[in-house]
Order: C-alpha cells, then structure tokens, then sequence
DNA sequence: CGGGACTTTGAAACCCTTCAATGCCAGTGG
DNA sequence: CCACTGGCATTGAAGGGTTTCAAAGTCCCG
C-alpha cells in the first residue's frame, strides 16, 4: 500500500530558487477565491503559474459531466509548461486567499534561452511535476477505496508537511478527494471513518487530519 | 469515454527536432530484447533516455507483488529527466529489438546550459511526458473497464499511427495493458471481446488491432 | 432562524476480481 | 513428424467492493 518513496524533498532545492527569481522580471502575481477560473481551455496568451498560497486544482471535465481532478497544487508547485498539454483541462482556486505568480510563456521561453541556470531549474521544476504525477498515477492504480485514500493521506502530508507533524488540514471536499481518486465522495467518507474507528488517523473536523498511526497507513 | 482531444501531435515539430541533435555529442545507443532491464532502482549515473525504435513500460513493484505500468514509451519518447523521481520505477523493454539513445544527464544539463534552444526543446519534451500523464491519468479515471480498454485504444492508436491508418499492433500483453490500466489481465479480455463482438474493433490476432467504428469507441 | 453546501450512513444493484479451466501458438526435443 | 512444454489469451462462476440512490446529520453564513 506504500507510495514510491521518494529520495528527496518535494521542495525545490535553494540553488533552483535562486535561478528561478530571474523570472521576476516578468511576473505578475493575482489573488483567487474558492472555485474562480485560474485559466481555462483555449486561453488567448498561455502562461507558466506558480502557486504561491492556498490549493489549486486541474482538472477535466468529461463527457457524461464527470469531473476528473487530475493534479493538486499547492504552494511552490508550477503549473502550465506548454506543449498544448493544458487543452481540455481548467484549473481553479481550490480556497479562498489562494495566491498564484504567472508568467507569460513567451516571455518565459526567450529568458530561459539566454539563461542556462533559470532553464535548468525550469526543467527541474518540470521533473517535479512528472514525479508528482508518477506517483499519483500509483495511488489511483491501486485496488481498494481504503488504499487509495490512505496512500493519499500519506502523499498529502508529506507534500505538506515536510515531515515535521502528523497534522495537516485538507483543502478540498469529499468530493473533490473522490474526483482526484477516481472514486465517488461517498466511499471516500466510508474510508475515512474506518480509519478513523481503527484508530489509524484521528479527525478534529472533516478536513482536519492527524495520522496517529502512519505504519498502519503504509501498510 | 473520448479522451481528452489534443490540438497537435506528439510526435514533436521539426523545429524541436533539430535543436535536439546538440546532444548527438553524448548519444549512445544500445538494443535491448524483451524483458530486458533498461534501467532500474538506484543506478550509479543517471540517464535521459529516448526511445528510438520499440517499446518500453515503465513500472512500479508494490508490496505485495503488483506491478503497475506507469507509463509506455513509444518511438519518439523521452523519459529519465532526472529530480529523483525515478527511484523505485524499473524500465524494461516491452518488445525485442527496442532500440534506445541513452544521454549522461550531467552531460545534458551541462549542454542545455550552455545552448538555449537545446534547453527549450528538453523543455518541450518533458511538457509532452506531462501531456501523456495527464492523459493516462484521465483513462485511469474511466468508472468501467470497458472505457478503459476503449480509450487506451484510442490513445495508442493516436501515438502510433498519425491518424493515417486504424490498424495497429499492440507491443504488450493483456497482462501488461492490464497493469497499465489498473484492471485484471481477464477483464481486459473480456472488454476486447465485447468491442470486437459489438462491431468497433476487429483482431486479426490477439495483438492485431483494427477500429473499424471509432465514433463508438470514442464513446 | 433558515438556506445551502458538505458530510455521513444505509441498502440494493452492478461491476470487477479472483480462482479455475480450457484453448491457442511457438519453440523444443525425441 | 509428433508429443510436450510454457506463455499468453479466452471464457466461466462465485464472491466482494464500489456505485448509485436515498435520507439524515452537521456546520457556516446570510
């Protein structure tokens, strides 16, 4: 039931941070609320995003109007990186006060092509974003509701928390978890109870989540 | 059922094409047969590797034995950008005579640091990865087995054949497609059965695929 | 206080998994 | 040439988990 163990942080390393604030030149950074349109299918001028505060996510709506969260972004992760990959799919502020950087493509492009370093952390950024979607891909190719939600659990607080509590609240509803993991809201519910009455997590509130007993998730 | 519809092909442009022969500098190219571990678990240099003719899967062991295929490189493809996102996935060739370039990576990022068209071509190549995740991540998403075979067929079909033909053949087998897709090696059977039973694809053998309706596969 | 969104719990129907067995095909050795 | 073996594909039957539909509970906010 393990997720692929990672060797590294999720956050970026220092060296990358600094070449990213080239981008700075060209930055412009927007304030959203819960559920406003962050960018949509067919946008006139594209842009590379970077979170800031708050949640946001990616998702696609399909025919039938089945909504498919396909990525979660939180603070620090990028979003956008071109290749006519975004079509088809919408993003939206997760919560209120969800604060995220742009930058326009075009811009972006012709400052990574005379700066070796801010390319480098682009593409680190980029391999990010793969891993995180690995991983994912993971969680939802697993057989059981309960897997599935505790192996979210897990790769949540990890993304979240760097490792330093067990406490972490989510920012996104039964329903949105279900669409993220391919399941419906109702067994998302019926999961988190029983790990709650099995003792492995406790709930201070719906959205409010301790692992008491991560080995039991693991596992 | 439709997978989310792309505005321009995988195979990348030409422009893209050229800027990546910069790497010829540092390109060796080995054959692997089938089954063949290509790379794996904790490997001392790290490696970009692009598919040149085969195909590969990339996977996950879980505890308990399951393996899920996580991605299906196909002629064209790159995979390995590096982050460390690689660690507990295995590349095996899918199919003999899978032939690929292999690029030291320390090698690569010194070469794109330097050359800015290098750098956004890899760029462009790990947003296409990203597209294809996106993607598999949506067909993971499909509520019964039978929207998944059909969309991964629609899916591979779309990689291989440039839209010119509805034939094709499949390098993996039903056992394979069913760790890709999440599913019983049998239900995949048995979803391939029903669309060849109902008319919207014909097999000339069980790897030999034919969409004879694709308006039903699409859903 | 009421509305509305979200969460939780219940029961029946459905789909997939699992276990099992058979069929098919290629490669191998007698 | 034929039996044999192993891997892959296919089909069947029983069991279990999830979805769906339904309803009640909770919380926040106007």
């Amino acid at each position: 039931m393990a997720q692929a163990s990672l060797g590294k942080d999720y956050v970026p390393a220092s060296t990358f941070e600094h070449s990213l604030e080239a981008l700075g030149s060209c930055e412009s950074v927007r304030s959203y609320s819960r559920g406003q349109e962050i960018c949509g299918y067919g946008e006139s001028e594209k842009y590379l995003y970077r979170v800031r505060e708050g949640a946001a996510r990616k998702f696609s709506v399909q025919p039938g109007g089945r909504r498919h969260i396909v990525d979660l972004l939180l603070p620090g992760n990028f979003f956008g990186f071109g290749c006519g990959g975004d079509e088809g799919f919408f993003v939206e502020a997760a919560i209120d006060r969800t604060v995220l950087a742009q930058y326009p493509l075009r811009r972006v492009n012709a400052l990574a092509r005379l700066d070796g370093n801010l390319a480098l952390a682009l593409q680190e950024m980029a391999a990010e974003a793969i891993a995180r979607f690995e991983r994912q891909m993971l969680i939802l190719g697993k057989t059981t509701a309960l897997e599935k939600v505790s192996c979210f659990l897990l790769e949540f607080s990890s993304r979240t928390n760097s490792r330093t509590s067990n406490a972490f609240a989510l920012p996104i509803s039964r329903y949105d978890i279900g669409d993220y993991l391919a399941i419906s809201s109702e067994t998302v519910c019926r999961s988190m109870t029983q790990l709650k009455q099995r003792g492995t997590i406790s709930l201070d509130g719906p959205r409010e989540v301790r692992i008491v007993d991560r080995a039991a998730l693991e596992g």
